[in-house]
DNA sequence: AATCATTTTTGTCCTAGACAAATTGTTTGC
DNA sequence: GCAAACAATTTGTCTAGGACAAAAATGATT
């Protein structure tokens, strides 16, 4: 059980570093430090694999390797997110509450979370479910996982039982209405759904028309499609962990791409600290989402 | 129009094609053939990376390098699979059937989709409408898009719009049965997920206690999550696209990190055509996958 | 405190050699 | 004629170090 070891495949695949960044790691600080197999290969132990890991996390939280190499396990596993967090307000549920859900997934017990969740859902209706339940908790869950006190596999269970009842509720909205007719998407890497689901959400709600057409989609295929489809917005979602200095020109080139009768709504913790983009909607919470579909309903009354 | 050219990192990403392959291919066949800029770094013509595409295509359909290098474009435009695919049973749908689904996307109705969906499923009931609709309908769809007659967004649109369909489905199926216990996910590198929902669907439907864990866990995650869901069963999905040379390996290592009772089981396209591995039971098709549990409740009670 | 220039850090790319696993081709035996 | 055993070829992945540009940290100057 002890002496199983994994090719540098397997580890690139694993820890999401490169080969190259493997290899060059080893050379210059000496970690890893894999073991050989029969050919000369590199045979990595599974405790150097779970250190690469817990390193590839701290780095996403704006560590350097350099730094981060020679430290001892147990001081890696108590540092802090270097970034300071945003701070957040208390919605309206209480942390005793959203941390009992906490623990229902922290238990395992994917019956039961299911259950709470339905129960909070009847309780609180759509909008309030979204905006106090499934917001804070999904935060509460981002910012355990930078802490570690999160599982990777708890983290999953949690995002596909969450995303699946969110879905099941959008499904049972009426979908009679149809305007304005929204694309809802996020770009190349960035896999994270459950934001647009939750605007997804507060838009049917409100009795807008929501296409999703799921995460990542290049650039130009989000213009494609927003032709197809005749949106009337395009919505986009970034979450905290995208490289945020990315952003501002990846929505200008999609601004241009897009047809300027085309609105370009962005949300997500990763827009909430941009500077004003020209041709774009920074929505910085889900209230302003809300709001946001008023006022477009008010325009086009207007023009 | 000026010829664009895309680094390798890009052409490794956009074909499949790694790095290391890329410039083996060129060492040994002098294809592909880029320019270099100004650092002396390799830069692709876009019509290379076509060309790369379509081989790559002809490569997951049983060609061989070697003989594709030096073809003309056209030749290799008009080549067949050669290996007969999966035995392409003419499930239970009508081509034409299919075919008017398909439709519906290409025309951008989402909701005609659902609709459409939404009746099949009613007509033909969950296991009938899993394997002679959802089955046939996603080869279809990737057979169009590798054909490129599907555009990526129409692409993104049927993925999205059949998980929520598969996924609501799943959720009206009473779950009161508990046994085997399977968890179901992928590993890193593998985003699809509509193969998982099938399979979840029909082990449902049989009574198992299915735990859904989304796509791309890590290996030592997998079998932490194992552990933790005291699983009897871990069941992986293996697309067509995955690079079938490191599966071997990696079953071989998550084989030896689960525990020794717990079952691996895998399937999906790319698993298809894998010679057998101690210790993992590969399912060909649907179907072997529904006997797959029938088998298993039959040992537990013998043992 | 903010801006600019310099140094360090870090990831990615490069070449070229080696070899094992998979596939194909050939021979042998029945 | 067909199957099994062996040999040859094909193909992908690994290895080693060297080079360099982009990003980040540091120091200097306003």
């Amino acid at each position: 059980m002890e002496n199983i070891h994994f090719s540098i495949a397997v580890v690139e695949r694993d820890t999401g570093l490169s080969k190259d960044v493997l290899r060059m790691w080893e050379r210059r600080y000496g970690f890893p430090d894999p073991q050989r197999d029969a050919n000369g290969e590199r045979a990595y132990p599974s405790a150097q694999v779970e250190r690469l890991r817990l390193i590839k996390r701290l780095m996403d939280q704006g560590h350097r390797p350099g730094k981060l190499m020679n430290t001892s396990d147990e001081e890696l596993g108590a540092m802090a997110p270097r970034r300071p967090q945003v701070p957040q307000e208390t919605n309206g549920s209480s942390p005793a509450e959203l941390n009992s859900l906490l623990d229902l997934i922290k238990g395992h017990d994917a019956a039961g979370y299911q259950q709470a969740m339905q129960q909070r859902l009847a309780r609180q209706g759509m909008q309030r479910f979204v905006q106090d339940t499934v917001a804070p908790l999904t935060r509460r869950v981002g910012e355990a996982w930078e802490e570690g006190s999160f599982e990777v596999f708890e983290e999953h269970l949690f995002t596909e039982l969450t995303k699946r009842l969110l879905r099941q509720a959008i499904a049972t909205l009426p979908g009679n209405q149809r305007s304005p007719r929204v694309l809802l998407t996020s770009v190349p890497d960035e896999p994270h759904v459950i934001g647009l689901l939750m605007v997804e959400a507060l838009f049917t709600l409100e009795g807008a028309d929501c296409i999703p057409l799921g995460t990542q989609m290049p650039l130009l295929e989000i213009a494609r499609a927003a032709g197809a489809h005749q949106a009337d917005i395009v919505a986009l979602s970034f979450s905290i962990a995208f490289p945020h200095r990315q952003i501002p020109g990846l929505l200008q080139q999609l601004r241009m791409v897009l047809p300027a009768t085309t609105g370009l709504w962005v949300g997500g913790g990763g827009a909430s600290r941009l500077n004003k983009i020209d041709g774009v909607n920074l929505l910085g919470s889900l209230d302003e989402a809300i709001s946001a579909i008023t006022r477009w309903r008010e325009e086009q009354r207007t023009v």
